[in-house]
DNA sequence: TAGCAAAGCTGGTCTATACCAACTTTCACC
DNA sequence: GGTGAAAGTTGGTATAGACCAGCTTTGCTA
């Protein structure tokens, strides 16, 4: 037998998921391994095979595995990378997120079942940039603390974040030793209960630099939230700006959405 | 002189946007062409060279010249083909869309500069699948009206959309003749004002029909939104499904993001 | 057995090339 | 002129091969 091998994908198991077989290859997987995931064949937390026994089973190149996970990726189905382990991962399903009744993160990621934990990265004077200024409706390089700090759940960092206060509400915020999260300490020592006066998200893709904060490969797509807080007086004294793994939330108000 | 031609970037212009020069190529020709749009080089509209071209000024593969094209389009900032043009072109920025206070799309496009305009694509009889079920609290199968459409900004069309209407509560519908916006014909012929009680988004990318609907790439990246409505009784009457094209919209509430 | 160096594997990046469908331009011919 | 076929251009898809850094495994050595 010297008949040169069939270049289609045997059909040892993939066959690349019925129907419509008049799609580009790299959907094909892309909609098998998608199957796979809903069908509970791949679990949250499971490693995919490598790139190159995909190549195999799919019978393609690389690049074109590579683009099927990419899409993945976008899906918000998989990713690459977890806790330094290489490979790709199937993610857990989001975290459901209401901006207009949000309640402490942790509190929050608690409800839904899952652990979280915060880091602080950083907790110092700064002054207003033009973005923050704009939003605080103070003179530029007015004194601000902010705290630098990134979100861990279940052992995969999802957020990184800062926390912008107006320094003049909250006096001598360095000199206290300080816990996370920011909203319960502030409860504490400042009896600052805010409003939420201000929400915005909108896709976006991280840079390299809270790329590797989180530890995903570069450019992941992410969701950029900024939460604007007032005090009893509708003055506002809090920005916060955060950068979501775009997987790992959904944004969501009502009760429709509870499961 | 025959020594070999150095692989590097004639400076012919484009020297990759200086610093952190050990970043990844398609990264920086990724920042140089965000600068420039950014700066104003490049307009809103505009075609960007092609990809070809592109390849000669950063002295790359057409490969590497599409990846950071493909991570512009996450970033939001360019789209492929445009009404049947080919090319890469420069997105307008996005319009802002206020989940809480979400008055009639064309209204909030329209104070906001832009042109909408809306295409009917079916309306009809329908039954509730599991999801819309779920949410409306109604048995599997109610009768429902369905209406699909898709939104057009300025020539180009941002959003597909669904909306399904508890029959029940808005009798012969099917028979009026139906002019949108639907918010203001539901006013007008049946006197409903409604509540928005629930509010989903999340990341997502186009299906294959959505795409060929949008006339944009399959799988572009879009923000998927679920909106839940009730009649003054609380009563779930109406929900709807929207798919907006990523780059498009940005989620905001409160008067901080307004500009 | 403990320690450590070598080998191998993994995803990330990149090149070079190819073919296609759909569109635009060119240009010869009527 | 006007028409229409041919040629060229564009992004979309795909292949095959290559190198790297960082991690894991293997296997040898002391």
């Amino acid at each position: 037998m010297d008949r040169t091998e069939p270049v289609r994908p045997q059909s040892d198991q993939a066959e690349l998921s019925g129907a419509a077989s008049d799609l580009p290859a790299y959907l094909k997987i892309r909609s098998t391994l998608a199957t796979q995931i809903s069908a509970g064949k791949l679990r949250p937390g499971d490693r995919l095979p490598t790139e190159r026994a995909l190549c195999e089973t799919f019978g393609v190149a690389r690049a074109t595995v590579r683009q099927a996970l990419l899409h993945l990726e976008g899906d918000g189905l998989i990713r690459s990378t977890q806790r330094g382990k290489r490979g790709w991962f199937v993610n857990p399903p989001p975290l459901r997120y209401d901006p207009t009744n949000h309640l402490n993160s942790s509190r929050n990621a608690k409800r839904q079942g899952r652990h979280a934990e915060f880091i602080i990265l950083q907790r110092c004077e700064a002054k207003a940039d033009e973005t923050i200024r704009r939003i605080i409706r103070t003179r530029t390089g007015a004194k601000l603390w902010k705290i630098a700090s990134h979100t861990v759940h279940d052992g995969a960092a999802v957020c990184v974040e800062q926390n912008y206060l107006l320094a003049a509400s909250f006096p001598k915020f360095l000199e206290l030793a300080y816990t996370p999260p920011l909203t319960q300490f502030l409860e504490a020592h400042y009896q600052f209960f805010p409003t939420q006066i201000g929400f915005q998200a909108r896709a976006a893709r991280l840079s390299e630099e809270e790329a590797s904060i989180l530890d995903v490969a570069a450019a992941t797509p992410c969701i950029r939230i900024v939460r604007v807080k007032a005090d009893q007086n509708g003055r506002v004294v809090q920005v916060d700006r955060e950068a979501w793994v775009a997987s790992a939330i959904e944004i969501a108000t009502g009760d429709e959405f509870t499961d």
